[in-house]
DNA sequence: CCGGGTTGGGGGTTTTTCCCCCATACCCAC
DNA sequence: GTGGGTATGGGGGAAAAACCCCCAACCCGG
């Protein structure tokens, strides 16, 4: 008898309770362990074997995307069930090129949530949009995986930099970014610099537009 | 023998589902109607008596402060238990104004979301915010509570009013805003401290907030 | 070892915000 | 018609924030 192990990774703790309920209730899963941010999903993953890792793309630290794909490169990998609250094929997108099995909105039943952890666990790829376009892409992405450019004018951004421009496209000055971040204003003052040299992004409503259409908000 | 009926308006049917588990595990409480959005919660809640809502302040649909302001006018009146991702003294005090007698973010552990449940059930208030700031704000908004517990609505925007906070919330300092929409600095100016005066938004990162709960960007 | 990222600083200018005061004009309700 | 709220505009000054140049240390990966 071998149950799906389950490990949960959402900032959210209510959420998390809340799910741990209703994977406990299955008779084929169990739940070995949780985490709150990124870090805490990989210390979490090399600690207790896992066989999915349900994963919300939007936690405190890295981005979702840099912990899929260090999730996959463990040994023995977990698949990687993205639960998120974005309804949206261009995160789908990203998520499935980092290396997940699945990709699921929040809005979905809980019985459409257990389902797609046994499609993934038994090596399927289960996604589930409610908006329509980009069906066929999936294989296509598979293809792209990690090699092409796909026209790389705008020069990436370091992680940082992403928390950075997030802050100051809320409204935050230079300021409360740096107490948010616990670092000094002039350190925000230089990623700052570094986000208008980088992308042009010079007065905050600049990198309000930016962080809206890399849907950072 | 009087259990605590539960009203759950949430739009992520995972967490619906989550919640409905931990709160029927509790010996005093039933979950008697759950709803995706605030019309279905408003309806929802004309169906079946219920003594707490606990309520997602971001649903589509209209803000959820309207939705608290109808909950509670209702006869007889449920309780409203905010329950929000948004660790923001912002929100909490919007909240309160509309009427609401309990916030609590989803961070939050699932006894401390059962606790404050109980708490609103019972007739008292419950505020959960890690974050610290906005000390004397808070205060504020606690007197205000106390003194019109559900009288206290915040004075309706005008539609100007609305426009300058949307351009603001996006970035755009004074004089951009007083560019776009044709008129003097000191124009905005007056619109932005009545915004201040009214809704005590007074960062631009305060406004941007306010105008994503009120979905205006 | 070099380059990029992250951190932090000195020291200055310029821009923006914020605060008080004020005014006119319009519309709507009492 | 008088008062209240909204929208518009202004003067003037203090404070805050942003912006600009320079610099430097540390770490890490190729």
């Amino acid at each position: 008898m071998s149950s799906i192990r389950v490990l949960i990774a959402d900032d959210h703790a209510v959420l998390r309770a809340g799910l741990r309920m209703l994977i406990e209730a299955q008779s084929d899963m169990e739940v070995v362990g949780e985490a709150a941010d990124g870090l805490e999903t990989l210390s979490r993953a090399g600690e207790v074997e896992s066989d999915v890792v349900l994963l919300d793309l939007s936690m405190p630290g890295p981005p979702g995307t840099a912990t899929i794909e260090r999730l996959v490169r463990l040994v023995p990998s977990p698949r990687v069930l993205v639960l998120t609250m974005h309804d949206d094929p261009v995160y789908l997108r990203t998520a499935l090129l980092a290396g997940a099995s699945g990709y699921i909105v929040k809005k979905a039943a809980d019985v459409e949530l257990l389902s797609a952890i046994r499609v993934v666990y038994h090596g399927g790829t289960f996604v589930n949009l409610t908006r329509p376009g980009e069906d066929q892409r999936s294989d296509e992405v598979r293809h792209v995986h990690r090699d092409s450019p796909a026209a790389g004018q705008p020069k990436p951004l370091s992680q940082r930099e992403v928390e950075v421009l997030r802050l100051l496209a809320q409204g935050h000055t230079n300021q409360e970014a740096a107490d948010r971040l616990a670092v000094s204003i002039k350190t925000i003052e230089t990623h700052r610099k570094r986000l208008s040299d980088k992308l042009g992004l010079k007065s905050r409503a600049d990198l309000f537009r930016f962080a809206v259409e890399a849907r950072l908000l």
